[in-house]
RNA sequence: GCGAGAGUGGCGGAAUUGGUAGACGCACUGGAUUUAGGAUCCAGCGGGGCAUCUCAUGGGGGUUCAAGUCCCCCCUCUCGUACCA
């Protein structure tokens, strides 16, 4: 320590530049102690830090300097995502190569996190553009390949006409493109995917070992977004066949209304429609609907407000239990893409089929008795379940009963079988994109589609390719790349051009961090098998469903793979999804210009005041307005703490930081400090190693300041005054140490300590310290409170009683009334229940 | 519509198991010190009467000796999602 000002720069770059030269924040696999993984997700190398990122490493480091200060051995490292599109936009814009881009923005954003004296174990650092780590990728991709969890199919996909790329669904946000928010076109493709939906039911089934570790919502949505409905598939046989195909298939999760069925709707997609309609004398009308409908912008069609429309094919099926003739019907609202594009129309208890049977006449056959009787006039479908009628040898049954016996007799006459409908999709992870990992496949004309031989991956991204000015990928016209011999036949064969989604890359990120270094294999197996899953996971709720979901089969896939361990289910126990900054009540954008820098307040305020405020301004889950006034009065709460300690030098000195005092402390004030001491210590170590309310905790040591500076004054210099008014001392520096851990070091070693404080433990909580020689109880009449009084420490009840009712203000209040009872908490209150 | 979360001072937010509502901080007001201050210190700070008291945690009911906290009904906001058959 230089001169008595708090200097933060100063000193924040003498701890920072000490802990990467001691190494201080590397760690090994030790068998003896227990792990603690903390990963915050890592960032996109866009060339800045911002506040959002501050935050998210904030909430991160503290949660990782915590549990060491608890005894873990934490693993806590740093990388970057760093393949994507928005390093072709800037080589684009500013002639420069993607790679080259890349790499100086994860340069200079190291440069800037390593200002906020973030404990990383930077030895760990990875960047998932270099083919250290994809050769990996590719590896896992040819398994996949090889188990029949990839495969090529032609689809309408999702094309982003700006982006020249398609999407996978999850990447579709309300019908636009998730990065440049662009209208996502429909496009006739054949693309890679990967078989999600093979894990469609244990992604869901899983997310009940999440339940009370991740946020409500992300489960929710993850839930939304598998989509599971379990009902049964349906079999109308056509009353004319059409070649081979004798049913229409239809998907339903009310069999119980199957004999309310007066019409079927289908897609105007659907694969029949051309064969249903042949010959049809309003042919070219029905025509004329089905392109109208096609036509129809996407966004439009699947909004709420879109009128039904429909019109009659003029063909018929047969019902599979009652025989009758069915006829057959397109619908707008019928979606292609889900269940069978087929469904049966039950106006009696589907409110989308009353609608539509109301608008075309259609007749309504009830099928379900509801509580007073069948209505007159129905204006809507009856949807609740109840007691079945007009339904044959059913008529009697509740639904849920009949639901399951109608099932078994269409399985019966093999006319249906139970099945499960699931929203979610295969995953496309194809992307006609030049800055991603390459897929390892070439296209041979005489033996297809052949794997990349092992030994020949990576197969390398060139670098040495310009990117075109129209945004489109390089790859296809660059022959060095694209042309090459067929690993099988060694004939002539055409590499595959398309790159991997970049969500590939983060879905296994957190595993290499393991074993970052190892060049034989993709993950040391010890090391694995010591750290994963990760124990504490932080980011942000916008990738609740993309990555989440995304690393969530990835785990499931690889273990089933076995490059996994075995048990490992999900690959982050425990979510917190942090909120926003936010600057007057909205994101901070470019466009509005209301960006906070944060490295012009580290250059202002010092790291640990940004580190302070961050976390003190709202509690990690929720949205926090950034504020100029609030972060000056992070400042404040620093530069008094540095205050009480150069303002004090005479009462700490290392004789007294160390060992236990001869006699207790005896004087009503020394025995108070260190009352609110231990208080303090129980309070902030919980707060921040269980219960991750950073605020909170903050708030307690703040307290303890203030009470030591009211303290301070009442003090003389005994022994006695100086080692308790140390020992507070010490006990801030170590419960503030994990938020602003500059300052803390640099205090700590000012007091005389030669070794770190970020080796310590926290300070032993002495319950005997916690009890009171005085407690004030409340005191109440009928539960109002009526005064307060002090009585010693562990008064019994009796003691309380008897106090409570000689006292004044008690006696005023029940005066004239007859006392029923009395209740006494101890240490707390006394209620006095007067009538 | 469905799902999730949230409504507490001028503001950010405390109150962890039902037990003194508003901790801690910001802003503000008055005072001290100062050449001056955006530095520091002291005091005040939900509303009404301003003393005894009283009303207050989105609204209305209920349970309880006691409700921000538990139960029922309703309102508002945020996020997600949606002709999903």
């Amino acid at each position: 320590m230089k001169g008595t000002r708090y200097t933060p720069l100063e000193i924040e770059k003498k701890w920072q530049e000490r802990w990467e030269k001691e190494g201080t924040w590397k760690v090994e696999v030790d068998d003896k102690r227990p792990k603690y993984y903390v990963l915050e997700m890592f960032p996109y190398p866009s060339g800045n830090i911002h506040m959002g990122h501050v935050r998210n490493y904030c909430i991160g480091d503290v949660i990782a300097r915590s549990k060491r200060m608890d005894g873990f051995n934490v693993l806590h490292p740093m990388g970057w995502d760093a393949f994507g599109l928005p390093a072709e936009n800037a080589a684009i814009k500013n002639q420069v190569h993607p790679a080259a881009w890349t790499y100086s923005n994860i340069q200079a954003m190291r440069a800037q996190l390593k200002t906020l004296g973030y404990s990383y174990d930077w030895s760990r650092e990875l960047a998932t553009c270099r083919p250290e780590y994809y050769t990996w990728e590719q590896r896992f991709f040819l398994r996949f390949l090889e188990k029949g969890l990839v495969y090529r199919k032609e689809a309408p996909q999702n094309w982003c006409p700006s982006c020249h790329t398609v999407l996978a669904n999850e990447q579709v946000i309300d019908g636009k493109c998730w990065r440049c928010d662009s209208d996502v076109e429909q496009k006739d493709l054949t693309q890679w995917f990967l078989k999600i939906t093979a894990y469609g039911d244990e992604l869901l089934s899983d997310l009940a070992l999440l339940e009370g570790k991740w946020p409500d919502r992300v489960l929710a949505m993850q839930r939304n977004w598998i989509g599971k409905s379990t009902g049964t598939l349906v079999s109308f046989p056509l009353e004319a066949p059409i070649g081979d195909t004798t049913d229409i298939t239809v998907f339903t999760t009310r069999p119980d209304t199957l004999f309310g069925v007066t019409f079927l709707t289908i897609a105007p997609e659907h694969p029949l429609v051309e064969s249903l309609i042949a010959g049809n004398e309003h042919e070219d009308a029905i025509k004329a609907f089905i392109t109208k409908t096609r036509n129809l912008d996407r966004l439009l069609r699947q909004s709420d407000t879109l009128e039904k429309e429909g019109i009659a094919t003029g063909a018929y099926c047969i019902h599979p239990l009652t025989g009758k003739r069915i006829p057959i019907w397109l619908g707008n609202f019928v979606l292609a893409g889900y269940g069978t594009g087929a469904v049966m129309g039950v106006p009696y208890a589907d409110q989308r089929d009353f609608e539509f049977a109301k608008k075309f006449n259609l007749p309504v056959l009830p099928i379900i008795e509801p509580e007073g009787g069948v209505p007159e006039n129905q204006t809507e479908a009856m949807t609740n379940p109840g007691r079945l009628i007009n339904s044959g040898e059913f008529t009697g049954m509740e639904s849920e009963a009949a639901k399951k016996a109608i099932t078994e007799k269409l399985e019966a006459a093999k006319k249906g079988s139970a099945t499960a409908q699931f929203r979610l999709r295969d995953w496309n992870i194809s992307r006609q994109r030049y800055w991603g990992a390459p897929i390892p496949v070439v296209y041979c004309k005489k033996c297809g589609i052949v794997p990349e031989k092992e030994e020949n991956l990576p197969v390398l991204l060139p670098l040495d390719l310009k990117v075109r000015e129209d945004g489109r990928s390089p790859l296809p016209e660059e022959d060095s790349f694209a042309v090459c011999t067929c690993p099988r036949c060694g004939g002539p064969a055409r590499r595959e051009t398309d790159t991997m989604d970049t969500f590939m890359e983060s879905s296994w990120y957190f595993a290499r961090y393991t074993s970052a270094r190892e060049e034989q294999r993709a993950f040391d197996e010890k090391a694995m098998n010591y750290w994963l899953p990760v124990d504490q996971y932080i980011g942000g709720v916008e990738h609740a469903i993309l990555h989440l979901l995304y690393a969530r089969f990835f785990t499931k896939a690889l273990r089933d793979l076995g490059i996994y361990p075995k048990n490992l289910d999900e690959p982050f126990a425990n979510l917190l999804t942090q909120g926003m900054v936010l600057k007057e009540g909205s994101k901070m954008s470019k466009s509005k210009g209301n960006i906070v820098n944060p490295a012009e307040m580290i250059e202002r305020y010092g790291a640990d005041t940004v580190r302070l405020f961050c976390l003190f301004a709202a509690p990690p889950e929720r949205d926090f307005d950034w504020s100029d006034s609030g972060i000056e009065g992070a400042s404040r709460f620093l530069s008094r703490v540095w205050r009480l300690f150069v303002e004090n030098k005479d009462l700490f000195t290392p004789m007294h930081a160390c060992g236990a005092g001869e006699t207790d402390a005896v004087t009503p004030v020394l025995r108070e400090l260190r009352r609110k001491e231990h208080e303090t210590v129980k309070k902030a170590r919980e707060d921040l190693v269980s219960r991750f309310q950073f605020n909170t905790a903050i708030a307690a040591i703040m307290e303890l300041v203030n009470t030591m500076y009211l303290c301070r004054e009442k003090l003389g210099d005994t022994n006695e005054e100086k080692r308790v008014f140390t020992s507070a001392m010490a006990t801030v520096l170590t419960l503030l140490s994990p938020i602003t851990p500059h300052l803390c070091e640099e205090l700590w070693e000012a007091m005389g300590h030669t070794t770190s404080l970020c080796k310590e433990r926290w300070p032993a909580l002495d319950e005997s310290a916690l009890e009171k020689d005085v407690v004030t109880i409340a005191l109440q009449v009928n539960g109002k409170l009526r005064g307060t009084m002090d009585v010693p420490g562990g008064s019994g009840k009796e003691d309380l009683e008897k106090a409570a009712l000689s006292d004044a203000s008690i006696q005023r209040h029940t005066e004239g009334k007859n006392i029923v009872k009395v209740i006494v908490v101890p240490g707390k209150l006394v209620n006095i229940v007067a009538k």
